[in-house]
DNA sequence: CCTTGCGCTGGAGTGCGCTCCAGCTCCTAC
DNA sequence: GTAGGAGCTGGAGCGCACTCCAGCGCAAGG
């Protein structure tokens, strides 16, 4: 808490911290025009405005539900154009928009599934038969319940 | 339909087309042990038997959800182990069932976002203002509305 | 017998989307 | 004045998840 709060305007660090980006990636996605060229301080660093943070979200809205990167430069280079390329973002993101809808149809079909298949095995358990149908040995059944070895995640 | 129909298995292709993996991915993922090994003909070709179809459905289901490939491997590798590994075979679809859960949540946020900035558009055409609250000219909006050259994407 | 078609294996190549780095400039604090 | 820390640029490198390919085998049709 030493500098100015130069009015409204935030450091790469924060954006970066609010957007879910790394600071590499912002100044990647600006150098490829997924974002547009953020206004420099007068020591050559990034400003952010208020405007320009709530577009970073956006983008990373976009990113994030799928977008590919060309689309999102396409959407970027629109900005540039004024309110006359309104109606042409607009249709963009609705296209993104139908985008999602799909997803989360086909997420709620593969939840479904997943759901299902826990189900099942849920219900072989319990039953105490093999996927054949067959029962279980007590000593494989006692196996069934390890509380979850998990998959190692600490390793390396 | 020149093949007696081998009980009911069927040929890489027909699985490729219906769990909208290619030819080249099953292969791979049968090699990567994302799949167990498919039985062959004696021809030495896989005969994929319906059991393992459905198993194809459901690690595409896992992947199409984003679990890793490294997950799927582990999946795989477990359920050669019959019913003793059935607990935790459960608990990484459990895993990945909390995950999609997260996604639903991500993915409505994220359409909520996109829906918001389609209806600030429109309501700027509609009003006729550019982004900073000034009024378009009327060639500016004009230009508004041209019906959606959309994207080129019959290029190339 | 020869061609056509599908599939096989194993390995090399590819596209995307970052991530990492060297070498530099500024400030600020001690 | 010098050490440290954050940020800058441009370019190289990388991990993932396939995709593509050469070189082969087999079986059916003409």
């Amino acid at each position: 808490m030493t500098m100015v709060e130069t009015a409204t305007t935030v450091g790469i660090r924060e954006v970066a911290e609010h957007s879910g980006l790394s600071v590499d990636a912002l100044r990647w996605y600006e150098r490829e025009g997924l974002l547009p060229r953020a206004p420099r301080g007068p020591d050559g660093r990034r400003r952010y405005p208020e405007r320009l943070v709530g577009f970073v979200r956006l983008v990373v809205a976009l990113r994030r539900t799928g977008m590919p990167v060309a689309d999102v430069r396409e959407f970027v280079a629109l900005a540039d154009d004024g309110a006359a390329s309104h109606g042409r973002r607009m249709a963009l993101l609705e296209r993104q928009r139908e985008s999602i809808l799909r997803q989360q149809a086909q997420l709620a079909a593969d939840l479904a599934a997943v759901g299902h298949k826990i189900e099942h095995y849920r219900e072989l358990i319990a039953a105490g038969l093999d996927c054949e149908g067959l029962p279980v040995t007590p000593d494989v059944a006692a196996l069934q319940c390890l509380p979850t070895l998990q998959t190692e995640r600490n390793a390396s």
